[in-house]
DNA sequence: CCAAAGATGCGCT
DNA sequence: GCGCATCTTTGGG
């Protein structure tokens, strides 16, 4: 289980940092793991947030202590983000794969599959199975009412790091804000080999140009969208 | 009521 | 594999 501290730094960083982590959910006997592929941060002072709206009982979550789980419903499915450093700063988690280890076989695959069908109630293919923030938490059978304002704790839910080499990452503009609400920040992060995996293959669009709509970062490359920060990378072991 | 950090199917290339 | 129209479901206004 990843540490507090982990979340308590600027959501950019964690963000970039969950790439390669696993989220794992006990569902009765069996662990229900996925590894994370894509994140977006979302910051108070910027209007794409959920907190730029306001202070609410609904968005409490976002202001409570780094670490806490804040969960919202939307177009017909739950999201799932966890609060940072600074009240009102979050991370998105956005779509990821199934990981299957010791911990997770075939039976969690099952599972997960079956906890989220495709809308004709066939199954899906299991490489799109969390392939967007509303089907991830569909997978993990993740909901509003039961998670939000809760923290991650190693008997039902926490984030792994597994190891996972993540050796290139593409920063894009995050997906689904309104223009006029920051949608030019580059807060969004895609593991790039997995980048085929999450909502929208960032790196297939014809019409993003390198520099302007994306970038690329290598492992241990500073966030050039963060001024001023030269946090150390965590380590991962 | 109806907008919302979305997902899907379809037609096209 | 793209882009856009259409369907979705909840809770805050």
């Amino acid at each position: 289980m990843l540490p507090p501290p982990f979340f308590d730094r600027d959501a950019r960083v964690v963000a970039r940092d969950l790439l390669g982590c696993v989220l794992r959910r006990r569902h009765g006997a069996l662990w229900l793991s996925a590894r994370i592929i894509e994140t977006e941060a979302y910051l108070h002072e910027e209007r794409g947030s959920h907190a730029s709206l306001g202070r609410t009982p609904s968005r409490e979550a976002l202001f409570m202590r780094p670490g806490t789980i804040y969960m919202y419903f939307s177009r017909a499915g739950d999201s799932f983000n966890v609060s940072c450093r600074g009240p009102g700063n979050a991370v998105l988690f956005k779509s990821a794969v199934p990981h299957l280890d010791a911990r997770s076989g075939r039976e969690s695959l099952e599972r997960m599959a079956k906890l989220n069908p495709r809308r004709d109630g066939g199954m899906r293919d299991p490489d799109r199975l969390c392939s967007g923030q509303t089907l991830l938490c569909g997978s993990l059978d993740l909901k509003v009412r039961r998670w939000t304002g809760r923290s991650f704790d190693s008997d039902e839910l926490y984030v792994e790091d597994v190891g996972w080499s993540v050796p290139e990452v593409v920063q894009t503009r995050r997906l689904g804000i309104p223009e006029g609400r920051d949608e030019h920040l580059l807060y969004r992060y895609v593991d790039a080999v997995e980048a085929r995996r999450c909502t929208q293959n960032p790196l297939s669009k014809r019409a993003w140009t390198e520099g302007r709509d994306y970038r690329m970062l290598r492992a241990g490359e500073p966030d050039p969208e963060i001024r001023g920060s030269r946090e150390p990378p965590t380590p991962r072991a």
